[in-house]
DNA sequence: CTGGTGACCGAAAACGATTTCGACAATGCG
DNA sequence: CGCATTGTCGAAATCGTTTTCGGTCACCAG
């Protein structure tokens, strides 16, 4: 207990190993003021030797920026929040910045106390992780600090909200398909409450009517997100709608589920039926047998667009409104 | 831009609000010292109607205690790091500490940056979360503050690691297959540089010895983490050791892969052959039809316990030594 | 040789807190 | 009433750092 750091070595220490002033110290470690470089060598060896950690808090008082920024996060468990987290974290880490993580868990309580306390810690800015599904009440207005929306929406239009393009992302995928060919296209997705199945639903219909193409089974498969209902769902469409050709699936579960279902039912994928994932989960698009074409949405890159704004609102020019994160189509077998 | 906090309020604007010393209004503000009810309320108010945040940077000076944690990890998109971070960090916020995240990447000088960028905010500790396989070099000879390995195991036996318990879970595993009376039971598990794949595999064979049992297969089947290798290893098995009865899998995926592949050869889960999984994977295990019985690692518990050691390690009573943490049983439909 | 000009450096003030210690009033006790 | 005790409070010291400002010194032109 008591003393933390065995000898806290502190800037007197490093100055008078190097025979100058704390100021002269200072000023050399901070290459500010006039300091002579033989002196400022001299100094930041000594600082060097004695593994002087220049007390940033204090430092900060003054300086006034932490070089740190919390992220506050609803549904940390979530598949979404970790590769958003980590491309704002390589993003920080470049501008030697920190990262405070905050889980909510959901909870307002624990929202607001975390708010508390990353403000008495003196963080530059927020990024909010929301779950895409619902509209987060805005906090900036509690705030000294700026702060960035991703993958939610804010109750408050001046808020910058960062969200992947579902729609975008739909319109990708079914024109591939069409691309190939595909006459009969059919829609196998998650629940309607979520907005991200209603938003690709729309720009399904949006697209093939664009083509004058009709959704094969007539509307799309309303479920659950997981592989039990893609197989489900894939052997009603097939009974249903058998001239099927194409299955766009609204994530890489379902999909995997899917081609599951079809193999077991003898149809073959890609040849019978072409089938796009979404999400680009990896572990579920990449082992597939056939592996899934699949829709990316670019989370890191959300991430590391997040810290961008926010460093741009930090040095003054916040942007404002709902932007939308481009979706990338990724290619494999399940429509080679 | 300029100044960041409108106006930065200060305890001495508090005090003269209160119209009390600074002094006493420190004295308030951290129930330290002797201060009236009355005034000590009084200087409360004062602080909330200046919405007052009491300058952390400049107390941490000199108490000594930023109350936050560097989390250091070298892989973040495994699937470990974050059920062990979600648990540290829920800790952690118990404690009203704040976790500092850093990703190295596997990236020797990007660790090394960091810990400097942890060791400049003055974080009270470390958790170094590592990838179960490997051995990390110790990194607490570099750090004036108590590091807790979590996850992997350190170079250095003076080191505190906390890591699953690979043999217990496969011991759980094996015992509860034998408890329903299966004879026959074979091993598919990952590949076998992996630590836990080897320590698993031993206390199966030590657990079948016991019981006189013989491991169906002759041996364990080494191949990929993936459901893909879980389909065609169970068709292997099945064609050489079709008594089999039983099957333990290295991982979830496996044996979700395991179940697919039976289900279609027609055999019956768990009736004709029982699967038990590993990891408690939710995404696969609660998802597979059946659902899986599995080994849950209690990752949260993991980095719950990490936080614990820590603490107690801040307060001066530092462990050491390699300590598992029990797995536990999850009993599904997989062989119900 | 003299005076001026920078470059360089250090003493000291400031910063926003905590903590020590002495002052003072109220209270208890004989 | 006198004295000791207790409870409150504030002046001042302290912390590690940055920043201001004045002093010193070398060098150079005249």
């Amino acid at each position: 207990m008591g003393r933390r750091r065995s000898e806290a070595v502190t800037l007197g220490d490093v100055a008078k190993r190097a025979g100058v002033s704390i100021a002269t110290a200072s000023k050399a470690i901070n290459d500010r003021g006039e300091v002579a470089a033989a002196t400022r060598a001299r100094v930041l060896r000594a600082a060097a030797e004695l593994s002087f950690q220049p007390n940033v808090l204090a430092q900060g008082l003054v300086a006034g920026r932490t070089r740190a920024i919390g992220l506050l996060t609803d549904e940390f468990d979530g598949r979404f929040a970790i590769p958003i987290l980590l491309g704002a974290e390589k993003a920080l880490s470049d501008q030697e910045m920190s990262v405070l993580l905050c889980d909510t868990r959901g909870d307002a309580i624990r929202r607001n106390h975390y708010i508390r306390t990353l403000l008495a810690r003196q963080v530059d800015g927020f990024i909010v992780v929301g779950d895409s599904n619902d509209v987060r009440t805005s906090l900036t207005a509690d705030l000294p600090v700026p702060a960035v929306y991703v993958y939610c929406r804010s109750t408050n239009p001046a808020d910058l909200c960062l969200v992947s393009d579902d729609e975008g992302g739909a319109r990708l995928a079914i024109e591939h398909l069409i691309a190939l060919r595909r006459k009969h296209i059919a829609h196998i997705t998650g629940p309607q409450h979520y907005r991200a199945a209603r938003d690709r639903v729309a720009a399904v219909h949006a697209v093939l009517a664009e083509h004058d193409l009709p959704l094969a089974g007539g509307q799309p498969l309303h479920g659950e997100w997981s592989q039990r209902w893609g197989r489900h769902a894939a052997r009603l469409l097939v009974a249903t709608a058998p001239e099927v050709d194409a299955i766009f699936c609204g994530n890489d579960q379902i999909a995997s589920g899917v081609v599951q279902a079809l193999t077991g039912l003898g149809r073959r994928v890609p040849d019978d039926v072409a089938i796009v994932g979404y999400d680009n989960w990896e572990i579920f698009a990449a082992d597939c047998t056939p592996p899934l074409t699949t829709i990316d949405l670019n989370l890191q890159q959300l991430g590391t667009t997040a810290v961008a704004h926010l460093a741009a609102a930090l040095s003054g020019s916040r942007a404002a409104g709902v932007v939308r994160q481009p979706c990338r189509l990724v290619v494999r077998e399940s429509t080679a």
